[in-house]
DNA sequence: CTCGTACTACGGTGGCTATCGTACTAACCG
DNA sequence: CGGTTAGTACGATAGCCACCGTAGTACGAG
């Protein structure tokens, strides 16, 4: 066992096992809808996002967890740790490559 | 009263009042987006359109109706009756105008 | 008027889900 | 080590929703 920092991996669907009911759905309520907003205002480079807590959102931290893992089991967002901190950030590339326009139109309308 | 057929009328939201959660919520059901993939196939003139039976569902009767209705209170189809039979359409101006790109997004992610 | 077709209304059921509070773990800072 | 911060796991609850069958309505054909 290395001493070296463990690396808590979260599981992630691949971009072929992203599925267009469950991107859809994951989108369809309004706390995520303003999670993807803000996220939208990040960068998505490695080193960007935002961590959960930077988003605002009217609900208790744990459902907030719980909006947060229905993304990213959906494939529309990346989580990573950083630290004590959860990185988010959208998955715009994969997500263009199987349904092109979506997200960019979610987001447009989403925006008012 | 005069003796000519009745219309029966149904309720459609305005233009202005459909709303983006409730537009992804009835997209984000396989048998909807069926529904919505079939009515892409048909015109969308005042004449045009699908009766309800001619899409074909693995569902029941009534669930049908209950998936019609979704679909129509979301303002993503719009319904109207014809004789015994009830014609539906995709609302594309309507949604275009309000969501830019997203039926469109949508009707090509579950075209696969 | 009777019959068949097309759809609806209603009631019920099981499953999912958004929400919360509480208790917990992981990492960093002194 | 102890404290603080960030997020999670768990259990509970209430509401919604997809689904069905049955009974009923509306319309057109004969």
């Amino acid at each position: 066992m290395p001493t070296t920092t463990a690396v808590r991996e979260l599981p992630h669907p691949s971009r072929e096992e992203i599925r267009l009911e469950a991107v859809l759905h994951a989108l369809a309520d309004p706390v995520r809808l303003r999670i993807i907003t803000v996220l939208n205002t990040h960068g998505e480079g490695e080193g960007n996002g935002a961590t959960c807590s930077q988003v605002e959102l009217p609900v208790s931290t744990s459902t907030a967890t719980h909006h947060f893992r229905v993304l990213r089991e959906a494939g529309v967002i990346n989580q990573c740790y950083r630290g004590t901190s959860k990185i988010n950030c959208l998955r715009r590339a994969d997500l263009e490559a199987r349904f092109p326009g979506l997200l960019d139109a979610v987001l447009r309308a989403a925006a008012n």
